[in-house]
DNA sequence: GTGTATATCTCGGGG
DNA sequence: CCCCGAGGTATACAC
């Protein structure tokens, strides 16, 4: 990775022109090859920016990245206060718990928490506008379709509604009920869902954390 | 700005959990306080990050970054390669050019492009769910409510439905159609558009710049 | 402050 | 490769 400290201008040519006027900014160039412009502030967010692949070309003052995409970023380096690299090697990469997938691989594995002797059909199950997180039936047979979000907001009632509707038309499934889960449910999604005849549950992470075999924890 | 290359293990605590493992990383603090843990490759989005405002606390090789939602990013230092700091100032910020906003002015200018004889009467027309981009007529009279997006997917259609559903409520509207322009109309979205008798029309970005007057241009 | 809409979104998974 | 959905989305803007 190479840190350089400079006075520059930037220019950025592509899905957008983006113009930097001159400042003091890091620029940083990783082993990839990607580029990002960054101020000292703003979040993590650089000002200006090029993913890998891409081709880096210095000439003198100016450096010219472009990918094969066609776009174009130009730095001209106007006084440089430092320039470093140093060998980071390959990252392990990161360990992520309590994400969207993770509860719905635990409501998968016991679609009970979601209502009296469900039993899953299957995940992802595809519609023509998208997958539907479970598919299961109840005890009487009756089809049920699952959104499951980390946070239950509007949104995710509108993309339930819209997997219903779709699923309805096929007679193996018609008569079809919806059932919302999520940790937290806002209120209106709840008011939402109720006026569309879909149930709204709140899962407990933890408790169904506490019935999950030891080998399905990440770390 | 504060740049540390050091070798490191990271957690986070707040809206999931996640670990990096032992590995050499670059630290970014930037002089609003935010932190952001990169490793040599992925572009610009950090490992491990926690934004502004927050506190940083550093003692020894342990820092622990809180923030007042209750979130908390821990650091640990293994081994230090270097530690800088540099004065970047305020940065005079990004001009941008080429994004929504422009092609809403450039269809606004030239609403013929959506359909025939469209005729603007207004842009930003309001509604008490927020204002829809385009309100025109047809050469009937018949009002249209046009969403422009750089790229149309599913969620587009639905504030397109939204929006259309309360402006139908006008007496002056009734009967008032959907048009759905984007520079890439996704096939869900179609799907969903053609569902709800919403028309959907693909937008050249390039041929539409091209009848543009210079003065619209920023730089 | 909450809600809504945008983003050069980024990122990962599946066909 | 594109399509699609999730995100610790972040960010700006309106109410």
């Amino acid at each position: 990775m190479r840190l350089v400290i400079a006075r520059c201008t930037v220019d950025y040519q592509g899905r957008l022109a983006a113009h930097l006027p001159e400042a003091v900014r890091l620029i940083m160039v990783k082993a990839d090859g990607c580029v990002a412009i960054h101020a000292d502030g703003g979040a993590y967010k650089p000002l200006n920016w090029m993913n890998a692949p891409n081709t880096l070309r210095e000439d003198g003052g100016t450096w010219s990245v472009t990918n094969p995409a066609g776009e174009s970023l130009t730095i001209t380096l106007h006084e440089v206060f430092e320039d470093s690299a140093h060998e980071l090697g390959q990252d392990p990469g990161l360990v992520k718990d309590g994400v969207e997938a993770h509860l719905q691989e635990l409501l998968a594995a016991d679609p009970s928490t979601l209502g009296d002797d469900l039993e899953l059909v299957r995940r992802e199950y595809p519609t023509d506008i998208g997958p539907v997180d479970l598919l299961c039936r109840d005890r009487s047979g009756t089809a049920v379709a699952v959104e499951v979000k980390r946070r239950g907001e509007i949104d995710g009632v509108e993309q339930l509604t819209r997997y219903l509707e779709r699923l309805e038309r096929d007679p193996a499934l018609r008569g079809i009920q919806g059932v919302f889960a999520a940790q937290v449910v806002k209120p209106q999604a709840r008011v939402l869902a109720e006026s569309r005849g879909i149930r709204w549950v709140e899962i407990d992470y933890d408790a169904l954390r506490g019935i999950e075999v030891p080998q399905m924890r990440l770390f």
